[in-house]
DNA sequence: GACGCTCCTGACTGATCAGTCAATCTATCG
DNA sequence: CGATAGATTGACTGATCAGTCAGGAGCGTC
C-alpha cells in the first residue's frame, strides 16, 4: 500500500519533536528501519520475527505496527527508499551530456558504492527484493522494470549515436550491465569475490571495460578506455591489483 | 542432509515395480519433485504448504514425508538435480578442443535450454536457491562456487592462449557471463523480456557476443561473429592477437 | 498363515508468530 | 489544570503449518 512515505535515504522528518538542547530526539521510526536491516540482513526476511525488529531496535514490539501496517511494508519501505534514489540517480547521469562509458561508470559506481556503505541493506534488497520474484519481485516490478529501461534507453542513445554496435539491442544490453553489477554483488555478499576499497573501485571500471569493451582483444574500445575523457580516474589502481 | 539421492535428471529408480503389462508403474517419488517444481513455482517456496505439494501430485500428505526428511529437502533435491547436470555439462565442454566462443555459446545454450524446457524448475532454482543467500545459497554455496570456477577456469585458458586479454581477471569475467545469462533468465521469469524459442536461440548468441565482443564497435570480435547466432563455427584460433 | 518389508494414508499435535488492543505515558496548548 | 492527540508498551489471540504417528494395504517368503 502506501509504502513510500519517505522516498528519500534517511530523510530527516519535518517538524520532529526535539530535546530541551535541541539535540534531535531519535527517530524511533528509522531506527525501526535501520534495525530491521541488520535483521533482514543477519536471518533473512522470512526466518526472522517482528520481534526481533523490535529488539535490535529497543523498541516495544507494538511500535512496529504503530508506523508499518506491517512486516511487509517495513521492507516495502526499504526498499523504496533505496530504489528511488537509485533511479534519480540514473535519470541525473542521463541528462548529463557525457559519453556513454561515463554514464555507465557513473550508475555502476554509484551501485558499488552504495553496497560499499551499506551492505546490509544492498544484501536485503537484491537477496529479498529484487531476485524475489514470489512476493516482493512481483510488487515492485514496476520500480525493477523502470531501471532496465532508463539503463536500456542510454545504450539506445549510444547507437543511435554511433558509439555503440546495432546488433544488440539495448534492452539486452542493459540486462547484461545491470547483471554484471548485481552478480557482482552477490559474489560479495556470499563472500565468493574479495571486498576492499580497491577491489570496489577495480569493479567499477571492470564492469564498464567488460560490456563495453568485451573480454576479446579489442581496438577501440580497450584505447578509448584508457584515456577517459574526463582523466578524472585511475582504474588501475597502484601496482598489486591481483 | 542425504539430498543428492538422484544425481541425474529424473533417474528411473533401479528396480522399479512394474505393472502386468511391463509399463513402468508411476514413480511416487518423481511425481512428488514434479509437484514441488510448479507449486514451488507458482506460489513459492515460503508461501506455499506441504499439502499444497501433496495435492498436486496427488499423494497423500504423509507421503512426501515418508520420501523427503523435510519440505527443505525436496528443494534440495530438486535443485542438486539439476545443477549436477549443468556442472557435469560445463566439463564435458571444457575438455574439448573448442575455441573459447563456442565453449561459452555452449554453456549459455545449456542453461537457456534448460529454461525453455522446464521454465518452473529453473525459476525455483534461481529464485529460491542461487539468489537465497540466507538459507539454500548458504546450503549449497559449494555448488555454486564449482560453476563460476569452472567457468572462469575456461576463461583463464582463453587469456593464456592469448584468445581473450588480461585486464579482465577470469574470476571476474565469470561472474560477468553467468550474471548475464542468470539477468536474463531473471528478466524472462519475470515477463520483462519477450520469450519464445527465436528469442531464445538469438539469446544465446547475444550473451556471447557481449560477453567477448562488447558492446562497441569491436574490430576482431564483430567481424568473427557476424555469422550470427546459428551457425558460428569461426574462430580463427592463434589468429591476430595483440 | 504369519512374519516382515515397503508403500501409503490422513488426522492430529505442538510450536510458532503476525497482528491486535487496552492501557499508560508524554507533550502541547488553551 | 484538563483535555486532546500522538507515542509507546507488551500480553494476548487466532491461525497456520511442519512434522509425527498409528495404522492399513499389498506382496514376497519361510
Amino acid at each position: 500500500m502506501s509504502a513510500a512515505r519517505a522516498p528519500l535515504p534517511r530523510p530527516d522528518p519535518p517538524g520532529r519533536r526535539r530535546s530541551a538542547a535541541g539535540a534531535p530526539v531519535p527517530d524511533k521510526r528509522r531506527l525501526i528501519l535501520d534495525a530491521a536491516v541488520r535483521v533482514f540482513a543477519r536471518q533473512g526476511f522470512h526466518a526472522c520475527r517482528v520481534s526481533d525488529i523490535a529488539d535490535e531496535a529497543g523498541v516495544a514490539y507494538g511500535l512496529v505496527y504503530h508506523y508499518f501496517a506491517s512486516k511487509d511494508e517495513v521492507l516495502n519501505t526499504l526498499f523504496l527508499e533505496r530504489w528511488n534514489v537509485m533511479l534519480e540517480h540514473i535519470r541525473e547521469v542521463d541528462a548529463k551530456p557525457l559519453p556513454v562509458r561515463e554514464k555507465l561508470a557513473a550508475i555502476a559506481a554509484f551501485i558499488i558504492d552504495s553496497y560499499r556503505h551499506d551492505p546490509d541493506l544492498m544484501k536485503v534488497i537484491i537477496v529479498e527484493v529484487t531476485r524475489a520474484a514470489n512476493s516482493f519481485g512481483q510488487t515492485h516490478l514496476a520500480e525493477i522494470r523502470t531501471a532496465y529501461e532508463l539503463i536500456g534507453g542510454i545504450v539506445a542513445k549510444a547507437q543511435a549515436d554511433g558509439d555503440f554496435k546495432d546488433e544488440i539491442e539495448a534492452r539486452f544490453a542493459a540486462m547484461a550491465f545491470y547483471g554484471t553489477i548485481e552478480q557482482l554483488l552477490t559474489g560479495w555478499i556470499f563472500g565468493l569475490l574479495p571486498q576492499g576499497a580497491e577491489e570496489f573501485e577495480r569493479a567499477k571500471w571492470l564492469v564498464v571495460e567488460t560490456v563495453c569493451g568485451g573480454l576479446e582483444h579489442g581496438g577501440e574500445g580497450a584505447r578509448r578506455s584508457r584515456e577517459g575523457p574526463a582523466g578524472a580516474h585511475q582504474h588501475a589502481r597502484g601496482g598489486a591489483a591481483k
